[in-house]
DNA sequence: ATTCAGATGCAAATCATTTGCAATTAGTAT
DNA sequence: ATACTAATTGCAAATGATTTGCATCTGAAT
């Protein structure tokens, strides 16, 4: 397979059209390969933008902060599909009715939880949770098999308390 | 599924006559007079069905379990809004795009979590939760006030773990 | 019985998301 | 490069949940 050679990111197989500035990386060149899928400008260009956002964002956030015209708002949702079944995104619902996106660097398993403001929906990221334990005694109790959880917070932020 | 039901006698207070057949509590009464809000057949409709629902159920299994006729999704929807304002049932969101709703009983605040079968969608009720803390370690952590949490738990069955 | 703000039915409108289909394109073989 | 084929995309129309405008109706106070 792969072994160590240099790889190269064809950054240079761009026909006209506006999507010229997306380079690949080789992560999202080679999970789409392993699944025979292609590399197209938009998997990129969304790729590219999650990897500027530090917190969860929604599809059409997306779509509104992509180059105009670099693709269509089906598009964003059909790659959104791909890239979560992929494990390259992680879905979150803040129960707003919008799902929204984080982009699962290398080795992240994307396990973290959010401190969701519900004035101004600004978002902390949390690291910490004891749910590990929960999860166990929950299987071991209803006899459930791969249990995983939600988990997030609600609050009023410093700023909106000020207001 | 569960067979746990939940006895609540209080369906004593029929005062018979005049307003159909959907007896109103006193508590719904109570409450809604508080807003100067009207006891409709309607809503005690639904909240006589909630009192025999054991899980949350979304607006559509409500409307579909009334008596046909009783009332316009659109009711269900506005009467959905106004109880869980006035504090008398709980919404959920399980992620996949519905609201279901809990009776909130008498010095019921609500607060518990549920394990849902991620292949055929039954509930378990979940008292524990030791969250407690970790929402006041938050509230000091990032200044934040009023800080509540959402957290569900998701799993196999154990029926659907033997197909 | 009268009165009128709050409720309801019904249909149309929103909003997020999905899907059918014809046109376009990535990746690969020629 | 050229040709070829399946994956992708754009666009529009379809879904599905939820909301809303409006004319009509009703609860409850007088």
């Amino acid at each position: 397979m792969g072994g160590e050679g240099h790889h190269d990111c064809r950054l240079d197989h761009c026909h006209g059209g506006g999507l010229g500035e997306h380079p690949a990386t080789p992560e999202l060149t080679n999970r789409l390969r392993r699944k025979s899928r292609r590399v197209t400008g938009a998997r990129q260009a969304i790729l590219n933008l999650l990897r500027t956002q530090s917190h969860p964002i929604s599809i059409r956030g997306i779509f509104e902060r992509l180059p105009q015209g670099d693709c269509d708002l089906a598009t964003v949702y059909r790659s959104m599909h791909l890239l979560e079944g992929m494990e390259m995104v992680k879905r979150y619902e803040f129960g707003d009715g919008v799902a929204r996106f984080e982009l699962l660097r290398d080795g992240d398993d994307g396990h973290h939880h959010h401190l969701v403001c519900t004035r101004c929906a600004s978002v902390v990221e949390i690291e910490e949770c004891g749910m590990g334990q929960l999860e166990e005694r929950m299987a071991a109790a209803y006899g459930f098999a791969a249990v995983t959880h939600k988990l997030e917070f609600f609050g009023i932020c410093p700023r909106c308390q000020g207001v």
